[in-house]
DNA sequence: TTAATTCCTACTAAATTACTCTGATTTAAA
DNA sequence: TTTAAATCAGAGTAATTTAGTAGGAATTAA
């Protein structure tokens, strides 16, 4: 299992707003420079973190990006959400498991891949951003 | 970040073999059967099992597969580790991370993708065949 | 008016996944 | 001794997903 550029650039992304966001509005140019991601490829993924209101946008010249709120109210998982990286350890959708019946052992490994769900998603929604940029 | 079906599929042989395998081998046909998993695929995956000495193999009529150890020696990380499911939260290598100063955001994101790492991984560690299959 | 920027949609190349296919080897049982 | 059920092994392939690129339209400070 491994995570996609998708979630991981868009961390990075965010990060780099935290830092440096703070009385100015960041370009993507900028960020594209300092992270090394491609220019066109951060703007695809700012739709959908403004879309979320994770971040605000100022166009035209001079414009750019900053923090829609305090890094310290924004998590991991927010981030992920809105650029759809999901934790999917089953590939059938969650009805088929009602379809189980508690013995088979299909059910058996459903409920070890619901607790490994939980278990990573517990771990994004426990990290801030603001954590990440301190210290 | 997903599972892909090759460790999910695994983890659902070795359960099955857990449950089955005490007093013959099993034969893949009958995974194959009851976990409906392409006979071909698992054939596959069953070679790695063996050479990481997690299953042990009899050949010929009425051969087939047994655990080469009680299922509670086995842990899912050591079927993920047979069947090269890693947990991969960076793309580059380990040893680009020391050309990173404590300062960059890319550093700084390093150490959570570090942090994920254990988390996952330790999750893998903790859970063994034995606890999947009672009840 | 210009240039820097966000916004928007469609397309494409590369990589990975999830298999299939073909055939060899082994061995219990008829 | 033959047959059929099984493991063993490697190559090939179709489908999906990822990781972008491309081309422009709209906005706005200077």
């Amino acid at each position: 299992m491994k995570l996609t550029t998708k979630g991981r650039y868009a961390v990075m992304a965010m990060a780099d707003l935290a830092s440096y966001s703070e009385n100015k509005p960041v370009s993507l140019t900028e960020i594209s420079t300092r992270q090394n991601i491609s220019l066109a490829y951060l703007e695809q993924l700012f739709i959908h973190l403004k879309e979320s209101k994770l971040v605000k946008s100022v166009r035209g010249v001079k414009g750019g990006y900053a923090l829609d709120r305090p890094a310290s109210e924004i998590k991991i998982s927010n981030i992920f959400h809105a650029v759809n990286e999901e934790v999917k350890t089953l590939n059938c959708k969650k009805e088929s498991k009602k379809g189980c019946n508690n013995k088979s052992v299909k059910c058996i490994t459903h409920n070890l891949w619901d607790k490994l769900d939980t278990h990573i998603n517990g771990f994004f929604e426990n990290v801030k951003l603001e954590e990440l940029i301190k210290r």
